[in-house]
RNA sequence: GGAGAGGUGUCCGAGCGGCUUAAGGAGCACGCCUGGAAAGCGUGUAUGGGUUAACGCCCAUCGAGGGUUCGAAUCCCUCCCUCUCCGCCA
């Protein structure tokens, strides 16, 4: 969420700094319903305090063993009239509220120009697509070789786009996953949180998955109002939802090994054959609570610290920064790591970092207190995955399959897997 | 799932239709006092919003949402959470 001041501002402005996210602000319909806002609520509230100044004096009245009649009678007057001012100002906040709920956060300075992904902008390449002398398969022919990934069985026990895992196969995953974060907590300095999976509508509003994209998540039957995380970046940011976190204390780093769960509403057809992409993956992902200002430091180290994984792989990748257009809602600049996969000889997303600034922050009302000024102030979020386990496990036998259809194990899993070098299927 | 007890400010805790502008205490900050400190005394100490050039003024908030009433922390309804006991259970 903006700063609602924002769109008391300069509006026009603001509509040009949106447009580079292609999100086209209707300035008039939120300058009208700003004027309309403000003479009601400034006329709802000069009623209620009158109302409450006379009620006052009704009790007031009484003690005193004076007739109340007629004071009852303005009142009953007065409030006829604050029920219709109030219900009139509660309509336009509901309208000005359904609109600044859908605006999307500022892209930053430093975001290109941009429709969809062709425009991003690649910013660093590390590693050597590696040259193999035979020709190199997708996961999915490598892994159905044996059935230790099994996605017929998968479909079978639930439906398209799960998978089943058996072996080694599931034990590199497990051992990705382990890797993964013991690297974070040991060298990356972030604290470890195990979170539920399961989430109530308020955090998915404040991370800012809801109200706009609730096509996108898995909602639970009954009436809790439930859903499954889409990623565990929702309920770790909802940690310090409501909190005022003692200055002291920042950065905060959480990371979380969660299962994520997606409906991928939209995305028939994309990728329908292997792990690239599923209703249900596993993500190990990395969230900071920030001090404001130093967010976008941040999002560099925090990148950094995904990279870092890539790197210990020896899996070869590049860092693209997402145009305005490929930008997501609540991010005011994202970092896409791409990870090299030798099967589909192209550079695959594996993970996703981004600066929200203090975009959920407001919508979660996480603040600290500015020890300065001893006000609360907004903090600012930064989050990314650190990665993508699923795609981590497909760049892993893609980029280390052998001739002989084997894969090896990456030197850094080993200690993992109980010591096994070499996967056969 | 059943029975009971609760949810009030940073914390403890009173209030159970109008004398609350949420008492009282603790903590914290500043000041006085002191050689310095403690104690004592005094002052201040929530969040969100509106309005204003500013001082300020105003509105909302006592777990959440509805309702009754001229007026609700207080009464009624629904829900959530915490604690105790029972049942079920990995």
């Amino acid at each position: 969420m903006l700063d609602p001041k924002l769109l008391r501002g300069d509006l026009d402005e603001l509509a040009t700094q949106l447009l580079k996210k292609k999100y086209v602000l209707d300035t008039d319909a939120i300058q009208s319903l700003e004027e309309q806002r403000k003479q009601l609520q400034i006329e709802t509230e000069a009623l209620q305090n009158e109302r409450n100044t006379t009620s006052k004096s009704i009790g007031k009245a009484k003690a005193a063993g004076e007739d109340i009649e007629p004071l009852k009678q303005q009142v009953g007057e007065l409030g006829q009239k604050l029920d219709a001012s109030k219900a009139a100002l509660t309509e336009i906040q509901e309208r000005l509220q359904d609109i600044q709920f859908g605006i999307p956060n500022i892209p930053d300075d430093s975001v290109p120009e941009g429709d969809d992904e062709d425009s991003n902008l690649e910013v660093l390449r590390w590693g050597q697509p590696k040259s193999f002398d035979f020709d190199a398969k997708e996961h999915v022919d490598l892994a159905e070789q044996g059935n230790q990934m099994d996605f017929q069985t998968a479909a079978k026990i639930t439906g398209s786009r799960f998978s089943v895992m058996r072996g080694n196969i599931a034990g590199l995953h497990r051992a990705l996953t382990q890797f993964m974060l013991n690297t974070h907590i040991h060298d990356h300095g972030y604290q470890e949180v195990y979170v539920p999976y399961i989430v109530n509508a308020d955090s998915l509003f404040g991370t800012g998955n809801l109200p706009k994209f609730g096509d996108d998540l898995f909602k639970l039957e009954g009436d809790h109002g439930y859903y499954l995380i889409p990623t565990a970046e929702v309920p770790i940011s909802n940690l310090v939802r409501d909190e005022i976190i003692d200055a002291a204390a920042l950065p905060l780093k959480y990371v979380a090994h969660t299962p994520c769960f997606r409906s991928e509403a939209g995305s028939y057809g994309k990728d329908t054959r292997g792990m690239i992409r599923q209703h249900q993956f596993e993500k190990v992902e990395l969230v900071q609570i920030v001090e404001p200002n130093t967010s976008f430091d941040a999002l560099e180290q925090l990148t950094g610290h995904a990279e870092a994984i890539l790197q210990a792989l020896d899996l070869p990748y590049r860092k693209v920064v997402l145009c305005g257009g490929d930008l997501g809602f609540s991010s005011t600049k994202t970092f896409d790591l791409e990870v090299w996969l030798p099967g589909q000889n192209a550079y695959r997303e594996i993970s996703s970092c981004s600066n929200f600034v203090d975009f959920q922050a407001r919508r979660l009302q996480a603040r600290r207190r500015n020890p300065d000024t001893n006000k609360p102030e907004l903090v600012h979020t930064v989050n990314g995955s650190g990665l993508a386990v699923g795609r981590a496990l497909v760049a892993v036998i893609e980029n280390y399959q052998q001739a002989d259809g084997t894969v090896t194990v990456p030197e850094v899993l080993r200690p993992y897997m109980g010591k096994v070098t070499q996967i056969e299927f």
